[in-house]
DNA sequence: ACTATTTCCTGGATGC
DNA sequence: TGCATCCAGGAAATAG
């Protein structure tokens, strides 16, 4: 499922491949799900538009487009949801069971969005306006961090997942970065201390970062073939492992459900 | 202002 | 083999 780090490489990669190019027409399908603008206006923006950029905020993909003479146009925003995909390919690779939303591009390749289950969402905005509804993980500074969750009686995975608190992390690297935090997951927020908030204000971004460094490939692979690629690997130290001996000190990892959502630690380990 | 729960959606895994 | 059921989860909507 696309985090911060899935989403950082995707669009980099987009940004590597499609940025300069000139969209000429735009196929929408019938499923309103994955739209939050109307499709005419997604059409409308879209069509004729160069790809100036393409960049991560939060767990969005921002493409800036601008028109012909260089002049702002709008914004192009996804969100991959659990299983969006964006595929740049030649136009005769077969089109996917599930495809939304197809830009033919000027230089002939078609960039696709497909998504199954259709939580992802399509949407367009006036240029420069679209921000992330919370802070970045990786720019964040210790007070402000602190600040967001130390009057907070939610558990602290809970707090982590909410975007409008950090904007990014997900499922999997809240459990990891709890992890190297040394924090159980359904600690309230408040209930930490300076030293563990302190101590998972520096894993988070850490974890972040190994799983950029790790999926940057794999990730890229996949946005450059047809799509069928395998979902980037990354070593997992909770995540997944249920029942699995603790990395650090053998004891089998516990898992958990924290308002709806699978958590997964290490008993000893994380206090 | 917060927090907790429900809902959206499909495919893969599981159970009988 | 086939059919029903459950589960995965981001975030908006709803309820408390």
């Amino acid at each position: 499922m696309p985090e911060l780090p899935e989403v950082e490489t995707i669009a980099r990669g987009l940004d590597k491949r499609t940025a300069g190019d000139v969209i000429d027409s735009v196929w929408i399908g019938s499923r309103t799900q994955p739209l939050k603008s109307r499709p005419d206006e997604i059409a409308k923006m879209l069509e004729g538009a160069r790809l100036k950029a393409v960049r991560r905020v939060g767990k969005h993909i921002a493409a800036d487009l601008e028109n012909q003479d260089g002049s702002p146009r709008g914004q192009w925003i996804i969100h991959l949801g659990m299983t969006g995909r964006v595929l740049v390919c030649p136009p005769e690779i077969e089109i996917p069971k599930h495809t939304h939303l197809i830009a033919r591009l000027h230089s002939g390749r078609e960039l696709r969005f497909v998504d199954p289950r259709m939580f992802g969402k399509l949407q367009v905005v006036p240029a420069n306006t679209f921000t992330a509804p919370g802070k970045e993980p990786l720019d964040i500074g210790f007070e402000l961090f602190s600040n967001l969750f130390r009057k907070r009686k939610t558990p602290i995975k809970s707090a982590l997942l909410n975007q409008k608190l950090l904007s990014g992390i997900g499922n999997i690297y809240a459990d990891e970065a709890l992890f190297r935090a040394g924090v159980r997951p359904r600690r309230r927020a408040a209930s930490l201390t300076r030293t563990e908030l302190h101590k998972l204000y520096e894993a988070i971004p850490v974890v972040l970062k190994e799983a950029i460094a790790a999926g940057g490939s794999s990730i890229s692979d996949y946005v450059d073939a047809a799509g069928e690629e395998g979902f980037f690997q990354l070593q997992h130290r909770v995540y997944g492992r249920e029942g699995e001996p603790c990395l650090i000190c053998k004891t089998p990892v516990k898992r958990i459900v924290i308002s709806g959502r699978s958590s997964h630690y290490c008993p000893k380990c994380q206090k």
